[in-house]
DNA sequence: GTCTATATACCGATAGAC
DNA sequence: GTCTATCGGTATATAGAC
């Protein structure tokens, strides 16, 4: 890339000015340091990656990133809200949707391994917190209330009839969304596998199970 | 603990002499050193926990701990290798036991939640390593062959017949693994719910899964 | 807005006294 | 075997020149 060298990583994007003047957002393209920087904590780990490595890939210096983001916390913040607006989303439009409970179910599971489909990154990184600091735990208490809300979709399908009631409704959202985040772990976009074939096979699997009948 | 504080951490285990006169492990506790380093190491992540944290909490200094221990890396190691031992003996026992394909890969199933629940700490280490040492590297490698073991035992419980042959092999191993896999993430002994019933739930929900019938 | 230089702290690991 | 002291390195973050 022919660019400057000193802003070659950290490019502007396009923005617009709003009525009061000022710009909607900066000019430089915070989402693209944020993909990086998602990126470079899935592979390295969020605690070992340095703020020096993230600008170095991003073909700036520290100093300069320090400029635009306020430090390594705020890039976490942002990603995992990016991750759980999108998880929230698909709860409240199956809320909508209506329809039977299971209908609802069905529809949390497709449109939560569609999530994770579309934002891999973030969601990755989502999975790996583990609490150990204000923003991590704000991101687990988040978690938790939508493993509340799927936990009381299941019971809603038992109580209609629709799914096995042998099962505690608990253990049961926990498996299933056991194996839904487990994708992170192996799928690829672009592989032989496309998003709606991806859903349809874990879908089938969760309600359907292995047993040959 | 009354004792001498300068050993109360690690505090010595009992020990035998073998014929050679030489003592057949350390005489202080490897093995209490090393579920101390697992435990913190999952609360923390391995990168982010310190040697000073870990001698802290064995009440020891980082100095009398490097006298036992090679460093961080050892410690790592040792523990992806007990938690690996375990489920590569898992598959062993399945192919000694013979029987249908299918016989197989229920007891592989069963015995890789016991396995999860009986190491749970050590386990969890290795789910969570990414590969970015040679230590890590390796214990990918061999989760690598375990995985690559089971697909194949699923693919000959689709030739036999006992299970649906509409799902590519390896994308169901991977759910499947997932889903037990994910065991580690909320699971703890002396819950409600004990080892066999958590296995007996998994692997119900594995082979005929949600839907009542 | 980006630069160089630096402050301050902690890291893993070791030396040498006891 | 454990101690204190310290090495060299790296971390996050900032100051001040340009």
């Amino acid at each position: 890339m022919g660019d400057n060298p000193t802003t070659a990583g950290v490019r502007p994007a396009a923005s617009f000015r709003r009525g009061n003047g000022r710009l909607d957002r900066p000019a430089y393209d915070l989402d693209a340091v944020l993909d990086v920087a998602v990126a470079l904590f899935n592979e390295r780990g969020y605690e070992a990656t340095s703020i020096s490595a993230l600008a170095e890939r991003l073909g700036t210096s520290k100093s300069a990133l320090y400029y635009h983001v306020s430090g390594k916390e705020e890039l976490l913040a942002r990603a995992l809200d990016r991750a759980l607006d999108r998880l929230e989303s698909v709860l409240e439009q199956a809320t909508d949707a209506g329809g039977t409970a299971a209908d609802r179910l069905a529809f949390v599971l497709r449109g939560a391994v569609g999530v994770l489909v579309d934002e891999l990154p973030s969601v990755t990184l989502l999975l790996r917190v583990r609490g150990n600091t204000d923003i991590e735990r704000t991101a687990l208490r988040r978690r938790h209330d939508i493993d509340r809300a799927v936990t009381a979709l299941v019971e809603a399908a038992q109580a209609e009839g629709s799914l096995r009631a042998d099962l505690d409704p608990g253990t049961t959202s926990r498996l299933l969304f056991g194996m839904i985040n487990s994708i992170v772990e192996w799928y690829r976009p672009g592989g032989p596998l496309d998003a709606r074939a991806l859903a349809d096979a874990t879908v089938s699997v969760a309600l359907d199970g292995l047993r040959s009948r």
